[in-house]
RNA sequence: GGCCCCGUAGCUCAGCGGUUAGAGCAGACGACUCAUAAUCGUUUGGUCCUCGGUUCGAAUCCGAGCGGGGCUACCA
């Protein structure tokens, strides 16, 4: 909010190359894309929006995956690294980048990063030990160790206690650092459980922690994979330290270097140590500015199970692509955020209630009441009606209505209140619905003929319910950019730069924008062309969308 | 074991010391017919998990307990 002159640049993790994309990736993924196009919008034409997403695939099992397909790990991650482009294409992410870890111009950085990191000597060569899995050439934990009998969890047979040469980061010098950073929320970690949590377990202390690999672990590779320690080819960075990097890496140019720091990293409660510890502690290690803030969802449920691959019961790209297929994929991308796992609980993923969203908030909601506007527009003036200067009528003030709702969407914005957010445009929406009620417009159209009065007050009423769903579209196309953007070229209002892309530019600041009477306000006389249902009401009854039997 | 979060209407949740506890959805009744059998209004419905305590006053603060979930460091 303050912020608006800062550069905004949000990132969501990178995703694991070695596993397929599925819902949870999209979450986060669409989350990320909608507080993007928000901001684009709020900011107008030449806005400094970057938004960041990418793949991490430096793993161990990327080359032993990659080996048993009889690829080269590099031929592997390409192909899923694809499969991610492709998913997020599908669900109309707007990102301004996508890093892939084995580029060149991120291991060229992180090398850079470690090598200062081991002059400043924030890294150190130490002994490890830990109890090693030689089944699965790993360590486990020492609470998983203890857990299992010191037996692997996996094949059952005994763990060794090894002891291997690595490099660690002195992240225990940033304990007290870290934790005032947190506490006074220069370092702003939501939601406030996820706060608490890292802050308790920070006065448990902090640990160095290993950051190397040695070359000969995991697959016995030709080439090594991943970026070799500088100065020890026998050792690597570790995938996580390394993969951490990338939302620095990226933006670390001279063109993009002005970035810096990220305004919001969106990820999953399961990586929040990372992100909330570690990454934090290496840039501090790097004298660069800490990230603003951190935002921690939580997990989005299919039905009473979590959602894991292992269950086989994570939603696919494919079967995305069968809601999109018939509701539309800005219906979907509003489920997501709308009804998501924001916040620290878990949310369930169904279809009944994916219906009943749909069906009240798009089809029954926005659709309808731009159908019943459109339709009275063209019914009883064929272009936008004239309003004579009135913006009030039935205690409505319009443009006092559309101005808070447009504050309370920036407002919610500035608390990454997603929901809340897209909810100020439908709360305009329910209101505009209310107003044809109580002003019914519909009956007075019928006495035009003998009252003299009922043609213009007809007009400024219909007036209203237009320009009010115009405001109401734009706090709307965050989350459904090419549904709005159809509305938009149907009434020839289109902020956009270009009318037929709704990825292209505002042309204006939203306050500009949303401006009752402004500049970008619904014009009398200009064509309003009703069309088809944005959102076709959906069948309860109808079975749940999968994926088509081929042919 | 330790720490953290959650437990409020049938469902999803907001409220986090102060009038008769709220929203959306679902249900019931009524209104209306411009619209996608849509919309609008009214309304039903709650021991605010339990038991104690603090307070003039608690869903809201404190203690204990019950139920659900999470974290406990290198595991997307």
């Amino acid at each position: 909010m303050s912020d608006d002159h800062r550069p905004y640049y949000i990132t969501t993790p990178i995703y694991y190359v070695n596993g397929r994309p599925h819902l949870g990736h999209g979450y986060t993924t669409v989350i990320a894309d909608v507080l993007a196009r928000f901001q684009r919008m709020l900011r107008g034409s030449g806005a400094e929006v970057f938004f960041l997403t990418g793949t991490d695939e430096h793993a161990d099992k990327v080359v032993s995956t990659a080996a048993s397909r009889g690829m080269t790990p590099q031929e592997w991650a390409g192909q899923n690294a694809e499969a991610f482009e492709a998913f997020f294409r599908d669900l109309r992410i707007s990102n301004d980048d996508f890093i892939r870890t084995s580029q060149d111009r991120h291991k060229a950085k992180v090398e850079a990063y470690i090598r200062s990191m081991l002059d400043s000597g924030d890294i150190y060569k130490g002994d490890y030990t830990g109890w090693y899995d030689p089944g699965q050439e790993e360590y486990v934990t020492e609470t998983a160790a203890r857990e299992n009998e010191y037996k692997s969890p996996v094949s059952g047979e005994p763990l060794e206690k090894r002891t291997e040469q690595n490099y660690f980061f002195r992240l225990s010098a940033y304990q007290d650092r870290l934790e005032e950073l947190i506490r006074s929320e220069q370092y702003l970690v939501l939601p406030e459980a996820r706060r608490n949590e890292v802050l308790g377990r920070l006065t448990q202390g902090l640990r160095d922690v290993p950051v190397s690999r040695a070359v000969g672990d995991g697959a016995s590779g030709q080439e090594p994979w991943g970026v070799l320690m500088p100065g020890d080819p026998e050792h690597r960075i570790y995938v996580w330290i390394d993969a951490l990097f990338n939302y620095l890496s990226t933006v670390d140019t001279d063109e993009r270097r002005h970035l810096w720091p990220a305004s919001v990293h969106l990820i999953a409660k399961d990586i929040l140590w990372f992100h909330a510890v570690i990454w934090p502690a290496m840039l501090m290690a790097l004298g660069r500015e800490l990230p603003r803030s951190l935002y921690v969802h939580a997990y989005f449920m299919m039905g009473e199970r979590k959602m894991s691959k292992s269950l086989g019961n994570f939603v696919t790209p494919e079967e995305i692509h069968a809601y999109a297929d018939r509701y539309g994929i800005d219906a979907f991308r509003w489920y997501l955020a709308t009804q998501g796992p924001w916040g620290a609980n878990d949310a369930d993923f169904t279809y009944a209630k994916f219906v009943e969203v749909y069906n009240a908030d798009l089809a029954n909601g926005f659709g309808n009441s731009t159908s019943r506007v459109s339709n009275m527009v063209a019914k009883y003036f064929e272009s936008c009606p004239d309003p004579a200067g009135q913006t009030e009528l039935e205690g409505h003030d319009w443009p006092k209505l559309t101005g808070e709702a447009v504050c309370s969407a920036v407002d919610a914005s500035g608390r990454l209140d997603v929901a809340s957010m897209l909810k100020a445009g439908l709360s305009l929406v329910r209101a505009v619905d209310g107003y044809i009620n109580t002003t019914e417009p519909f009956r007075l159209a019928k006495t035009i003929e003998s009252d003299p009065h009922a043609g213009p007050r007809l007009a400024a009423i219909l007036y209203h319910c237009a320009e009010a769903l115009r405001v109401a579209s734009l706090l709307l196309y965050p989350a459904m950019p090419d549904k709005v953007a159809e509305l938009w070229r149907r009434w020839r209002c289109s902020p956009l730069t270009d009318a037929n892309n709704a990825d292209s530019g505002f042309v204006a600041p939203l306050a500009e924008l949303a401006a009752w009477g402004g500049a970008h306000s619904l014009k009398p006389g200009q064509h309003i062309e009703k069309g088809e249902p944005l959102f076709m009401r959906a069948d309860p009854a109808e079975p749940e969308p999968g994926v088509k039997p081929a042919g």
